[in-house]
DNA sequence: TGCCTATATGCCTAAACAGGTATATAGATT
DNA sequence: AATCTATATACCTGTTTAGGCATATAGGCA
C-alpha cells in the first residue's frame, strides 16, 4: 500500500472517521451506521473503497461482516494512523464518535467476538449476556 | 485549513513532492520544474491547487513567483508535514528530489533571496555572485 | 421452502480531478 | 513599443469520486 493511497483513503471525512474508529476496535457495518449516523449504502461503499485498497480487512461472523485494520501495517500507515489520532484528539466530531463507540461496546452484544479486545484500555467490556443488538 | 483538506492536498504524488520540497526551502516554479522534471503547466496547476487551499503562499521576486509554506501553520499541518518527512525518508523519488534541491541550492543563483535560509542545516549556501539561472 | 437481516452492488448523476494544448499576463529588457 | 521570461489560465478530455435509489446476495431461521 502506497503512501499516496493512504492519503487518498484519508481524504474523505467519512472514511477518516471510519479509520479513526478502527484504530480502537474492529467493527461491523451497522456499528458504523450507528456511530456515524450515515446511510448503509454510504458506509458500505466507503468500506468497499478502503477494502479495495487493502486498508481494511473483513471477516464474517454469522450475518455480520466485521471490518478491521490489517494486522500487519506498513510503517507509513502506522505513522499516519498515529498522526490522525493526534490530530483529531480535540475535534468534536471525532471525539463524539469515540464516545458513541464506548457506549456501543457497553450495550451492544451482537455480533459476538467483535469487542474481544476492549476499546478503552481495559476499563470496559462487552461480555454481558444480553443478545439484543442495538439496531433491532 | 481543515484536516480533510490537508489530506486532499497530500493525495497526489506531484503535490506531495512539492510540499516535501517546501519543507526544506521556498522555491519558484522553475525550481519545481527542474527537480520534479514535470511540465510547467502541470507544476503550475498543482501549485494553484495548493494555493487555493491556503497550503502555500506566494511572493513575487522580479520575474519569479516564490512559493513557500505559510509561516503560521496549524498543529494538524505541522504534524502531517513531519509525518510526511518521516514516511518518505527512504523513498528513492523523494530522496532524489532532495538531492536535486541541494544541487540547485549550490548552483542556481536566481531568483536571489530564495535560498536565504539554507536547506541543509547550515552546510551550504547560494550566495555566489553568478547570476546564471539553471534553466537559461 | 420462504422470509429476515446484514451487507454489497449496479446503475445513474453531478462534481472534482488530472493532464494536455494553446494562449494570456505581468514584469524586465531592449 | 516590441520582445523576452516566468508563470497563470481557458478550454478540452477522460477518469475518478461521492452520493442516491433500487436491487442483489448470503447466511440464519421459521
Amino acid at each position: 500500500m502506497d503512501l499516496i493511497e493512504i492519503y487518498q483513503c484519508f481524504c474523505d471525512r467519512t472514511r477518516l472517521r471510519i479509520l479513526h474508529l478502527l484504530t480502537r476496535s474492529p467493527l461491523c457495518v451497522c456499528h458504523f451506521q450507528d456511530i456515524l449516523d450515515e446511510p448503509q449504502v454510504k458506509v458500505s461503499k466507503h468500506l468497499a473503497y478502503l477494502r479495495s485498497r487493502g486498508m481494511v480487512r473483513t471477516k464474517r461472523d454469522q450475518n455480520w461482516i466485521i471490518y478491521s485494520l490489517p494486522e500487519r501495517r506498513s510503517d507509513e500507515l502506522e505513522r499516519n494512523l498515529k498522526c490522525l489520532q493526534d490530530c483529531v484528539q480535540t475535534d468534536p466530531v471525532f471525539k463524539r464518535d469515540l464516545e458513541k463507540l464506548s457506549k456501543l461496546v457497553k450495550t451492544c452484544c451482537e455480533p459476538r467476538g467483535v469487542f474481544k479486545r476492549d476499546v478503552n484500555g481495559g476499563r470496559t467490556n462487552a461480555k454481558t449476556k444480553s443478545s439484543v443488538h442495538l439496531r433491532s
